[in-house]
DNA sequence: CGCTCGATGGTAAGCGTTTTCTTCGCGGTT
DNA sequence: AACCGCGAAGAAAACGCTTACCATCGAGCG
């Protein structure tokens, strides 16, 4: 296949669609519309075409090309932190059906932070990108007036402004949360404490929120001091623990607003030599990849983060290509997934083997 | 002036660097030069051209200006998966370090999949990367021939093609690698197994062969059935300790290639009852930030996803804007970071307390 | 006082595509 | 046989910006 002629050193051709047009002996109208699958080429042009493309080695410029269509193919994606492990998944997923979608992707990490929130928003400007997925769980929705003053569509989690052109990934936190609650209560847990995300964050507000609800309907009653707010990460969910193990009394379960926070929870519980789930019962909410090696593996609330990815996709193709007044809402469904971070409370595992939906095996205490 | 009248009818303004000129009374040329700060443009018309960009809230269009430029600033990202936490700390720190020399990023994750591998290379070409990191610590350098023959700067990790335009980042896997047998040697381990990444990967063949010297420098004789093929995943790792297990006796303890694999070490051992690090001490590789928190607490060896991230922006700017034929090779170092899943092997905890470098506590072991 | 020179700002020629508009060739009507 | 229509390919005009080159103007100098 050594066809590049050997001597090809300096910057020889410009290899551009000219040249490809000059070999096959067609313009560079034809070279373009073979390139873009225009139906009306000759067959026998287009063959001529790509195998002068073929042997020129030639790569389209994806900025001129932008340029002169006016589509630059992209959407933006923008994340909070791509190193808590739930973005980099969820990145994955929203790569994977871009690009189904024939779109690629630009990445940009806030990191909470509202000046680099600013940098991310002009970046996507400048790139001109058609569709941006604003996938933070946050609420930094001003900053974002400025794209959606220029129309370009949407997508935000939760909630966001009511335009056209935005659409929403509605997730619905409450079914896993109940379902969590229900767990911990079943399992006899009536001391159950929660750990949030920051509360700037309405996701954070939104699973908060959840938790109480879920409480209230099994017949519990919250305590305050139990209640505290952490920040979604490792660092946070072992301080937040710290501050919970203040309060006098403990409680014999704590649920999380996320896998990380968890993490935090079990180290801390480690720390202080709680056994889990023996003496403390932990529910986290994601579920992370990492959540099934934990130790003991997490029970944790499960969103799918490839449904998130895909309805985010589809909703910003929806009004990039298909045009109109799209669908504006997407539901997203969670549900808990039951692994070894929750059994019966300490003192109660009596005989009650046949409650309990799947805590099959109970806590190694004594 | 207004030759072109039949305009301002149409969708709103244009929003181009000629509707700034004339808001501000200048030619485009001058707003060009405003943006792009050359000096020579008088103080008092800079003013009134970034006014007038303010009052239109003007947005440079990055592909036209790539376009006439010839430049376009972005540095290419390779990874293997973006899913495996040491990546996107890698990231992070490559985007961070690329932002600070005026570049910007395309992140390309290959999933160890060489047919991805070759829609990352086309786009990084298409795209017009300017240089190109690629960090996937493996050897599918043949395939970046593309970029290579296009004389795009590159840098690899280990090992690469020596061309002109190709950087390499050393990584000192012995340095870290012997610390950690040291450490192990010290404490009275002579049992010690190794998990291994892939080893199509070099980087996972290098840590292998650091490790096997580092033990025979330590007169510690190396066991074929406690070394054993990993490929840098959870579940990997949880094969593999499966396979050391079965060998008739176990070793004392288990050094990995990197700490997704100790992670699911130290699972299996969990799983099987075996108390880390009394019964079994585990070492990670990379220091990946869970690593602080698992547990119990993972000594692993360090190696600075900063340090990398800032040489490979280096290494390219090196060659981007300098030009000239900089330095090929860049060391980074590796070190032992010592936590908690490494103490004396079960039975040995006589009362050498002295001894043993940093491994203060020891086994809970009876 | 006329001339040259140095700053500055403007004009216009690209940059590599896409896309509209033309043109051209050809088979089918009348 | 002249004419139309139609489909396919070419010519050329954007696309929004950068930048080489040129024009201008005030100032310094002989």
């Amino acid at each position: 296949m050594a066809k590049t002629p050997s001597r090809s050193r300096k910057q020889s051709a410009p290899l551009d669609i000219r040249s490809v047009a000059a070999r096959a002996h067609v313009s560079i109208a034809t070279v373009s519309r073979t390139i873009n699958r225009v139906p009306t080429v000759n067959a026998k042009l287009a063959k001529r075409v790509w195998s002068a493309i073929q042997e020129l080695g030639y790569v389209p410029n994806t900025q001129a090309r932008a340029l002169g269509s006016g589509r630059s193919g992209m959407l933006g994606l923008v994340v909070s932190e791509i190193t808590n492990p739930f973005f980099p998944e969820l990145i994955q997923g929203f790569e994977d059906a871009a690009i189904k979608s024939g779109f690629e992707i630009l990445i940009s990490s806030t990191n909470y932070d509202p000046k680099r929130m600013e940098v991310c928003i002009r970046r996507l400007l400048e790139r001109k990108a058609e569709g941006v997925a604003i996938l933070t769980f946050g609420i930094e929705q001003p900053l974002f007036e400025q794209l959606a003053e220029r129309n370009i569509p949407l997508v935000f989690v939760d909630e966001g402004p009511d335009r056209p052109g935005v659409s929403l990934l509605k997730v619905d936190y409450g079914h896993g949360i109940r379902q969590g609650v229900q767990h911990l209560a079943a399992l006899g847990h009536r001391q159950i404490g929660f750990i949030s995300g920051p509360m700037r964050l309405n996701s954070a507000r939104l699973r908060s929120a959840a938790f109480l609800q879920a409480l209230e309907e099994c017949g519990i009653v919250a305590r305050p001091e139990w209640n505290v707010e952490g920040d979604h990460t490792l660092e946070g969910g072992i301080k937040a623990m710290d501050k919970i193990l203040e309060s006098e009394s403990r409680p014999t379960a704590v649920m999380c607003s996320n896998d990380m926070t968890a993490i935090g929870v079990l180290h801390k519980a480690f720390r202080v030599g709680l056994r889990v789930p023996a003496d403390l019962s932990v529910i986290g909410y994601d579920d992370i990849q990492m959540a099934r090696v934990t130790i003991p593996p997490l029970t944790s609330i499960h969103m799918s983060r490839v449904d998130l990815a895909n309805a985010a996709v589809n909703a910003l193709k929806a009004h990039i290509v298909e045009g109109g007044n799209p669908q504006r809402e997407y539901k997203i469904d969670t549900r808990l997934v039951v692994r070894e971070s929750t059994a019966y409370p300490a003192g109660t595992m009596s005989d009650l083997k046949s409650s309990g939906p799947g805590a099959g095996r109970s806590g190694r205490s004594s």
